[in-house]
DNA sequence: TATTAAAAGAAAAATATTATCTTTTATGAA
DNA sequence: TTCATAAAAGATAATATTTTTCTTTTAATA
């Protein structure tokens, strides 16, 4: 059995298609996706996947420490199977979310921790500019 | 003639009650509210404030620059009169949210640059933990 | 003061998300 | 293997935030 149902049972949660499948899909995409985006993907594969399920799973699988949830700004949240605090590229031309892959964060926090009485526990980095593709388009 | 009328002026928008208001409460307060907030502080001095006069408003303010608009991860956005570039703390305990008044950032954005080909525009750094007052009661 | 385009206000609509209710199913026991 | 059952799925309604639409009011200019 897989790590992920595993972790489920251990918390006393069941191991659903559903559940495996939305996880596998994260865990297979660098799209960072929203919910909506998630649940088209998987309906022609679960004809009777629903979006309360979407919704529902993407709140278990966050609250098991499976996935991450990412706000860069927009009206709805994105996901992704990469738990750890790394730093998001978001496309202001195409409007597409990339990790980007280099710890510019590394000692970020330990610094930021010098400035403040806070006590911290993580952060969240967003940048914003335009991708390759995009910075084409626009110079023509 | 204020500086903000003036810049409204410009842009070829009214100079209105409304806007200045809105402007001014939050240039006068740290607390990074968001709409409804305002609009709940403002409606007792402005008792036919609507809401959509705020939400109107704010969109109007951030395109000409005066305010930015933050997004901390909750349902909802919150504004900030102060539109540089700076890094927030959110309590997870409280849930305020506080300027980092230190230049954490200062050099983020030129070392993120080295590991990417995005063009870069801004950055949104957030961090998450617990202020003073909430950790004396986690340790009670 | 009169004109008028823009903004305000009120209310409806649109979105994203959450909650409720019924049906189905994963799981563990018999 | 069934069987019982609690949990999850699915369908739908409700909620909350934000946007849109429409009418009334007002800021700006002549
Ligand atoms: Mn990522
Ligand atoms: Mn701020
Ligand atoms: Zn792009
Ligand atoms: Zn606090």
């Amino acid at each position: 059995m897989e790590e992920a149902a595993v972790l489920l049972k251990q918390k006393g949660l069941k191991v659903t298609p559903q559940r495996l499948a939305i996880l596998n899909l994260l865990r297979n995409t660098k799209e960072h996706p929203t919910a909506e985006t998630i649940y088209k993907k998987l309906v022609s594969d679960f004809p009777t996947m629903s979006l309360a399920t979407v919704y529902k799973t993407l709140e278990v699988l966050k609250n098991i420490g499976l996935i991450q949830e990412l706000n860069v700004g927009e009206g709805s949240f994105r996901y992704d199977a990469n738990t750890n605090s790394h730093t998001h590229l978001v496309c202001f031309g195409c409007g597409k979310v990339e990790d980007l892959d280099e710890s510019v964060l590394q000692n970020l926090i330990e610094e930021a921790k010098k400035h403040t009485d806070y006590k911290l526990v993580e952060q969240k980095l967003y940048f914003y500019g335009y991708c390759p593709a995009c910075q084409k388009m626009l110079s023509n």
